[in-house]
RNA sequence: GGACCGGUAGCUCAGCUGGAUAGAGCAGCUGCCUUCUAAGCAGCAGGCCAUUGGUUCGAAUCCAAUCCGGUUCACCA
């Protein structure tokens, strides 16, 4: 059992037995002691005080005198400052969690429970490469598939790819006009890099036909627009000279009004000719589409590959962009949904504190959210898992509250097991980056810098030069990702980060190499020798204890994780440990130990760390090298 | 305008289900490599925890208001 529940459950006895009083375990607060102080763990009093009408100093002295007397496996002493009784766990106590423990790899890990989750991440577009967004999304999806797995969890991965829609046919359509049968092969580039260089040819292209006609706009002169296109430009220009000084305002109407210039250059027009012939099924049109999918498809292949993120089911929205037209009139017999007098369906949400929500267009087309819905109920039917938990960004919030409403009023099974791990967004320090502008910060650059970073650090150290060519590769692969990994995760994912491409990323200090570091440098100690497996009954030093302290964490932080969806809470623990780790290796000797005893007892504390450290780096998706 | 999220050291972040004197890393400054890996260890310095008020024995943490930053409120996905 946890320690702290221990102490808990032994407090709440032995104020039963002093007081005849009842108290949940689990109300009864208990602290690590601060340093300062002498004891392990604190109980504090103060919440106590009142039901049991004492002072905190007299409650602390009856009950620390009653917790040693009858607890002595557990307790050996005790203090009261202010309101805070400090209690000292008995040396056994320590001694005996390490010896059951330090060597079992599968240590804080969960037994089955029979409870499935799927977590959806990535969520690719086919019309351009990877980007540090998406790096993100991978190592959260799949560390917090590894954090449910962790727990106990059967996990499915799942990624739905963006396969279709005006952004595709913007690079197949560049490509038909710029690209002169350019290919992979043919250019020796990247199938994704590839296809996403001619999505910014189409911009480029849309941007050039775009200026002339707004400047005639802009001038009064609106030609060549549909009525209703028109009468909004007309509106739009008639607002502009009321806005004057409001910079803001201004800025949004320019937005909009470029918008509709954009959407009726010849090019866009093109671009919804195509999407249509796709819609029809045109063979020249899926067969070009096809081809160039199957390019960025082997580009995100080796993207992931690298990366190491993978999927046990992956969707195509080419496949499911259809679903959910069915769920529409189910919504409407059930009252759910609602029809205007133009024929589109919509859901109120106003007594639920959001807006409508259309869910239907009045041509019968169905929109974003009834696909969604419809892809979460064909994913229900496929694997029944009771948790359905989407890694997607915090610009969707919106989106995945409503979703969630909508399939709990249309009764879907596992409605509430819906999640939306939300995760803010990785901004540059000059703002936001956008595509439309090149100013992403591309996936495969990135990690390649990373490892050419780890390689120049590991061979300036030059601790590895019997390493042949191919363990030199992974090492700097594993280096490399291992900092770029750990600086992603630390952070908690609900809050936005900032990226500095001018600054490298660390390799000290808070960072996975650190880490790594530290399991390397106690695997070659463990290289030399084993421990034995013999109980030991030494006194313990602060610095070992200390150790033994944050070692028995572990389970309640995977759990902690687990319930705020939450990576970053086992990247700041092993940092923690890795820390305290170093701090007593550094400081005393293990293999050259004062005695045989203390020698097997810190055999024992090197193996159970580098077993943790092991495991919880897993759960973020970092190796660990046993030499660097 | 409504809803949601954030504001802690020069920088990047922990801590937030209320508890003792506010915690790391980076950057800066001191020491420490003939003995298990110095990607390390030990230390110094750095804070009106955005502001104001409230609840409480006790508030960075809870509540309210305000200020700043962000996202969103599409018949785009």
């Amino acid at each position: 059992m946890a320690v702290v529940q221990a102490i808990q459950s032994a407090v709440s006895k032995e104020i039963a037995s002093l007081f005849q009083v009842t108290l949940e375990p689990s109300a009864i607060q208990i602290n690590e002691t601060k340093p300062e102080f002498e004891g392990d763990y604190t109980v504090v009093l103060f919440a106590l005080v009142k039901s049991l009408r004492k002072s905190p100093e007299a409650l602390g002295k009856e009950l620390g005198e009653q917790l040693v007397a009858a607890q002595p496996g557990l307790f050996t002493k005790f203090n009261v400052i202010k309101g805070f009784l400090n209690l000292t766990l008995s040396e056994n106590y320590w001694l005996e969690f390490l010896h059951g423990n330090y060597n079992n790899p599968q240590y804080g890990r969960h037994p089955h429970r029979g409870e499935k989750v799927m977590v959806e991440y990535s969520s690719p577009n086919t019309n351009k490469p990877l980007h540090l967004g998406h790096l993100r999304n991978n190592f959260l999806g799949w560390s917090i598939a590894e954090i449910y797995k962790a727990n106990g969890y059967d996990v499915v991965k799942t990624c739905i790819v963006n396969d279709r829609g005006v952004h595709i046919c913007k690079s197949m359509l560049a490509w038909q006009k710029f690209g002169n049968g350019a290919t992979p092969q043919t250019t020796g580039t990247k199938g994704d890099h590839l296809v996403g260089d001619y999505y910014v040819k189409f911009e480029n292209e849309l941007k050039a036909q775009t200026a002339p006609i707004l400047e005639k706009v802009m001038a009064g002169t609106i030609e060549g627009f549909s009525t209703e296109d028109a009468d909004k430009l007309q509106l739009f220009l008639g607002k502009l000279p009321q806005l004057e000084g409001n910079k803001e305002k201004t800025a949004e109407i320019h937005e909009e009004i470029r918008d509709i210039v954009r959407n009726n250059t010849p090019i866009m027009k093109e671009v919804r000719e195509m999407l249509l012939k796709w819609e029809q099924g045109d063979a020249a049109t899926m067969a070009l589409w096809k081809e160039m999918n199957s390019w960025v498809y082997a580009g995100f292949d080796e993207t992931y590959k690298r990366i190491g993120s993978d999927f046990d089911k992956i969707y195509y929205e080419s496949d499911t962009y259809l679903l959910g037209k069915d769920l529409v009139e189910e919504g409407l017999k059930k009252d759910v949904f609602f029809q205007k007098e133009d024929g589109s369906v919509w859901i109120d949400l106003t007594a639920d504190g959001l807006d409508q929500k259309i869910v239907r267009r009045r041509d019968g087309t169905s929109v974003y959210i009834t696909q969604d819905i419809g892809l979460a109920v064909f994913k229900y039917n496929e694997y029944k898992c009771d948790e359905s938990i989407y890694v997607v960004g915090d610009e969707q919030n919106y989106h995945f509250k409503v979703l969630k409403l909508i399939a709990q009023k249309l009764g879907l099974p596992a409605a509430d097991g819906i999640f939306h791990l939300s995760y803010g967004m990785v901004e540059l320090p000059t703002g936001k980056m956008k595509s439309r502008e090149g100013t992403v910060v591309d996936a495969d650059d990135l990690v390649d810098g990373m490892v050419d970073i780890a390689r120049q650090k590991t061979e300036e150290l030059g601790k590895v030069k019997d390493f042949n060519e191919s363990e030199l590769a992974g090492l700097y692969d594993t280096i490399g990702l291992g900092a770029l990994k750990f600086f992603l995760l630390r952070v908690d994912p609900k809050k936005r980060m900032v990226f500095n491409p001018e600054e490298s990323i660390d390799f000290h200090g808070f960072t996975g190499p650190f880490i790594q570091f530290t399991y390397a440098r106690t695997s070659a100690i463990l290289r030399k020798e084993q421990p034995k497996n013999t109980p030991s009954t030494s006194a313990l030093l602060p610095l070992e204890k200390n150790v033994i302290i944050e070692l028995e964490k572990y389970p309640a932080v995977l759990e902690q994780a687990r319930i705020e969806m939450n990576p970053s809470a086992i990247a700041v623990y092993t940092y923690k440990l890795a820390q305290t780790f170093s701090t007593f290796v550094t400081a005393l000797r293990v293999l050259t130990a004062e005695t045989e005893e203390k020698k097997e007892l810190r055999l024992q504390l090197c193996q159970m760390a580098v077993n943790v450290i092991g495991s919880s780096m897993h759960i973020l998706g970092i190796r660990v090298p046993e030499r660097m």
